[in-house]
DNA sequence: TCTGGGGTCCTCATCCTT
DNA sequence: TCTGAAGGATGAGGACCC
């Protein structure tokens, strides 16, 4: 028997709709029909996620939170639970993988998905797309829009233009007149600034973009942006949907209620950062050979320094020595910080890191790991230094592995 | 209006080695 | 021994995405 034929747009790009906001309702269905905001609660947050409801009255995500309740004084504001839209983001995934191996998450609340290979069990794509909406919703009670195309570029625009809850498929023929009605702004990769750029050169539409020389755009935009653009806009996409690939980064950032110029506070907040990211390359069974740190001043300017050491590494005293002497590199003298980050970029796998890290103090290494464990059987408050237990506590300092240990406190003690 | 948090990728400059 | 070119590694920052 013959295999049957690769269906000419076998690319689903599934996304889901205003997830955050809508996992809340889910939780909570008091709140369902009403404007809801999923975000930051403090003076400097922002929109992560608005129901339908709150889009109405102009909000957008990333807007500033209190620039939303300007506009719709009785929404009603949830703070972010990640655990719960990881698990809502778990069961998604099931229902993607019953249809086809090949799923490339793109987030939480995205994925791409191959069913080329899935039409004889389960028909041809728009098919397949319309069953997997039909399933999120009746099996998890939420929303998906689907875009169903020859290309992951196509099918992440038609998702796009199906939303709210619905389904667009773009067949090969349809590409060009599809792409020519499109703002660039809609293409991946145009954010405000190459709008901007390419808006001084009156070219405002994918179709503008297409007919623009490509000298002009290698000029505006520099070679690499170019030639992507170029491929874009004429709707040719050839990456693959790829099912699984590992993180090159981890990084985790703090912005402070209010301007910080307290060295304490900051070295304070370092550490706490420098744990976090530790703590999840461990989970994540990798270290990291880069180290970054970041900081953003009162003026929002936002510098980062960084360094790259001999060996990779997870751990959270190695990686708070490293960003504190980053940090006593500048010379930073009163100055106000806005916010503070941390990461780490240059994984491998924590097994070759290892094998490298001959110096690494291994009594360090067991104590966190120790504290790793007590967190997994008793929660991530279990164990935590004695140097974030208070702000009054003394500032830490970066003594690096060996000084480190006695930091430790459990938390009942306290 | 006043800008979160966690990422990726690209460009450009600089330093070092060959 | 000096000089310059080339290329890789590193560092900084910008732009973008969800």
């Amino acid at each position: 028997m013959s295999a049957p034929e690769r269906p000419p747009e076998p690319i689903l790009h599934v996304d889901m709709d205003a997830f955050y906001a809508a996992v809340e309702v889910r939780r909570d269905p008091s709140l369902a029909g009403r404007p809801v905001l999923v975000g930051g609660q403090g003076g400097r947050g922002v929109v992560a996620s608005a129901s339908y409801e709150a889009r109405a009255y102009g909000i957008s995500s990333a807007m500033p939170m209190a620039r939303a309740l300007r506009l719709c004084p009785h929404a009603v504001v949830v703070s972010p639970d990640f655990t719960a839209y990881t698990d809502a983001s778990a069961g998604i995934r099931t229902i993607f993988l019953a249809c086809t191996p090949l799923v490339e998450p793109l987030a939480l609340d995205e994925a791409f998905l191959d069913v080329g290979g899935s039409v004889r069990l389960f028909g041809p794509p728009a098919v397949i797309g319309a069953r997997i909406r039909a399933r999120i919703r009746d099996e998890l009670g939420l929303v998906a829009s689907v875009g169903v195309a020859p290309n992951k570029l196509l099918a992440k625009l038609c998702s796009a233009k199906a939303k709210p809850d619905g389904l667009l498929h773009v067949r090969a023929e349809e590409v060009a007149a599809f792409l020519a009605q499109l703002g660039v702004r809609d293409l991946w990769g145009v954010g405000e600034a190459t709008a901007a750029r390419l808006d001084r050169f009156g070219v405002r539409t994918v179709g503008d973009l297409a007919a623009l020389p490509a000298t002009t755009l290698r000029r505006l935009l520099g070679p690499a942006a170019a030639t992507a653009l170029a491929q874009l806009a004429r709707g040719a996409d050839t990456r693959p949907v790829v099912p699984w690939e590992a993180a090159k980064g981890m990084s985790a950032e703090e912005t402070f209620d209010r301007d910080v110029d307290d060295s304490v506070v900051l070295r304070r907040e370092l550490l706490r950062l420098a744990e976090r990211v530790a703590r999840r390359l461990r989970r994540g069974g990798v270290a990291g050979r880069t180290v970054t740190l970041k900081l953003r001043y009162a003026s929002f300017q936002t510098i980062t320094r960084s360094k790259t050491l001999t060996a990779a590494t997870d751990s959270s005293a190695v990686l708070y020595a490293e960003v504190g002497a980053l940090l006593d590199n500048l010379r930073l003298e009163r100055v106000r910080i806005r916010l503070v980050g941390v990461g780490v970029a240059n994984l491998v796998p924590t097994g070759a890191a290892r094998q490298l890290t001959l110096t690494e103090d291994d009594r360090w290494v067991r104590l966190e790991r120790a504290a790793d464990e007590a967190r997994g059987r008793f929660g991530d408050e279990a164990v935590t230094r004695g140097a974030l237990l208070d702000d009054d506590a003394a500032p830490p300092r970066a003594g690096g592995p060996a000084a480190a240990p006695e930091q430790w406190r459990p938390r009942d003690e306290t």
